[in-house]
DNA sequence: GGTGCCCTGTGG
DNA sequence: CCACAGGGCACC
């Protein structure tokens, strides 16, 4: 489910709530989210609560952090202990004055580490990411430099985490809308322009969505974490609608085993291609 | 660099 | 019943 914006929507609202407070018990209902031990996090106050890419950091006051990756179907809430436990509860943090933190993950695909102060994180992922997309270095140069003698589909390069990080299904087929550029056009094919277009718009496009996501963990919990504010994209879910742009149905494609939607005549491949297929 | 697979659930 | 779901990984 979450991107980056949501990630970010998620720190936001739950920091307020977890800053100061003290992780007085831990509770794994589904080992296959944390593998490792938690325990040691049991005594510690949270401090902050950072993020990178798609991943959530909440730093303890012991210099050790707890590192979550949602998967696709995760979100983390903080909610009063009369609250019920939720069907998808996956792991519970009680915390002191009444409240709790719940991990929430239907499909299990998320993951809870928890990385000692000092201790190299060889596990999480996140050693391994590349710029955030707000990073000034971001620009056309740095993506042409990346991508630029590569095969793969462009829309492949976006999905990638090692380069610029934080896009996933959703946004990536948003910044190519917005880019006017066709998610099957190899990387190799696109000019200069193309990239400097689509380094403006994944900042854009990133930045938008967290703007507009803004919203309290009342709120949030209201939903079941679940939704969230900045929905309205205009290539993502659009299989078979007009284009907002031109009118033309909107196709579907699978491209690194994602489903794509795109608009077959204003996003077309960057010159030097052909066929569509 | 493409493919399957990890999971549970929903909708056609 | 099958297809598909906002992520990421091991595996050819």
């Amino acid at each position: 489910m979450p991107e980056l914006p949501e990630i970010e929507t998620v720190r936001r609202a739950a920091s307020p709530l977890l800053e100061g407070k003290t992780v007085e018990s831990v509770d794994i209902l589904a080992p296959k989210i944390a593998a490792a031990d938690l325990s040691e996090t049991v005594g510690r106050r949270i401090t902050t609560l950072s993020r990178r890419g798609k991943a959530l950091v909440i730093g303890l006051d012991d210099g050790s952090r707890l590192i979550i990756r949602f998967g696709m179907t995760g979100t983390l809430l903080v909610l009063p202990d009369s609250e019920p436990v939720h069907k998808h509860a996956r792991v519970e943090f009680g915390l002191n004055g009444g409240y709790r933190a719940e991990y929430r993950d239907m499909r299990m695909f998320g993951h809870i580490w928890h990385i000692r102060s000092g201790e190299e994180d060889s596990v999480s992922g996140i050693e391994n990411l590349g710029i955030e997309p707000d990073d000034p270095r971001l620009d056309g140069a740095f993506l042409r430099e990346r991508f630029g003698r590569r095969s793969i589909p462009i829309k492949s390069a976006l999905l990638t985490q090692d380069a610029v990080c934080g896009l996933g299904n959703i946004y990536s087929d948003e910044v190519l809308w917005r880019s006017k550029i066709c998610p099957l056009t190899p990387c190799s094919d696109m000019c200069q322009e193309d990239w400097g277009t689509i380094a403006g718009n994944i900042r854009d496009v990133i930045s938008d969505a967290v703007d507009g996501n803004t919203v309290s963990m009342e709120e949030f919990a209201a939903d079941g974490g679940m939704s969230y504010r900045f929905n309205d994209f205009n290539a993502y879910g659009r299989e078979g609608e007009p284009c907002r742009r031109c009118g033309t149905p909107m196709t579907r494609s699978v491209v690194g085993g994602r489903s794509t939607v795109w608009c077959p005549s204003c996003q077309s491949r960057a010159p030097g291609t052909i066929s569509y297929k």
